[in-house]
DNA sequence: ATCCACCTTCCAACTATTGGAAGGTCAAAT
DNA sequence: ATTTGACCTTCCAATAGTTGGAAGGTGGAT
């Protein structure tokens, strides 16, 4: 199985695929005697997780260590629910930055008339609050 | 005034506003004899206008945008809103995003024992959902 | 004269992904 | 047999934003 054919079952592309090896996240791939990385079909699985996994937010750090519980049969699941936990607190971290940001600015666009004089609470908040 | 101080006094750090000078968002300071960067009271204003944008989530494009509609006299607040506007979508956007992680995630770990067997719904769920 | 705190520039790291350039390979059609 | 197009290879760079260090110059006080 070519690259391009892994990069299409697991929905992460080829030059991914190639930097993530480079990183370390997955294991260097074997090679046809061209040169040409070749993969199994477990590999189509091993990818689909990772994707999985960036598709919750866990960093590629995250993403690497949730990869080697997998692997561990002898996994604690205690270890996992620690990292699902303070990435739940990162998240809930941002969202609230985000949240206030976003009440903030909601607040200042509704007093602006978005009319052609110059006038603007926006840039008056800027300005100085 | 020296950078030292300036950084002291609109709270971004003297490195960063080096960092802004290079790339366009401040105009280049005047420099003493020694070369050192010499800066003037309004300055303080103005990064710390900057500082604003960035704490409303706004890029430094945009930032760069907000400076320029601060700076003309003739704007008009529509510009503003639109700009506003358009950052308040992706701030909703993201949070929406960061939201469904979270709560996916958060469910996932609820269901997770957190013990010292295994078995976990969290990698269960990244295996294959 | 020396010392410390500050300033200068340049280069690199971080996170994650994408893009391009320059070149090699495979398979099918001519 | 050769050409074409789609794929593969590596390497280097850009994106966004901030921070860090190295190597060296300057200011002011002791």
């Amino acid at each position: 199985m070519t690259i391009g054919e892994l990069a299409k079952q697991s929905g992460i592309n080829a030059k991914l695929i190639r930097h993530y090896e480079s990183i370390g996240l997955i294991p260097k791939a074997s090679r046809t005697e061209s040169g040409y990385r070749s993969y199994k079909e477990t590999d189509i699985q091993f990818l689909r997780f990772i994707k999985r996994a960036r598709g919750l937010g866990f960093s590629l750090k995250e993403t690497k260590k949730l990869v080697n519980l997998w692997r561990n049969k002898s996994r604690n699941s205690k270890d996992v629910k620690k990292l699902a936990q303070s990435h739940i607190t990162e998240l809930e971290q941002k969202i609230n930055e985000m949240q206030e940001m976003l009440t903030n600015l909601k607040n200042l666009a509704k007093a602006c008339n978005g009319d052609s004089r110059p006038h603007c609470p926006i840039i008056k908040n800027l300005e100085s609050f």
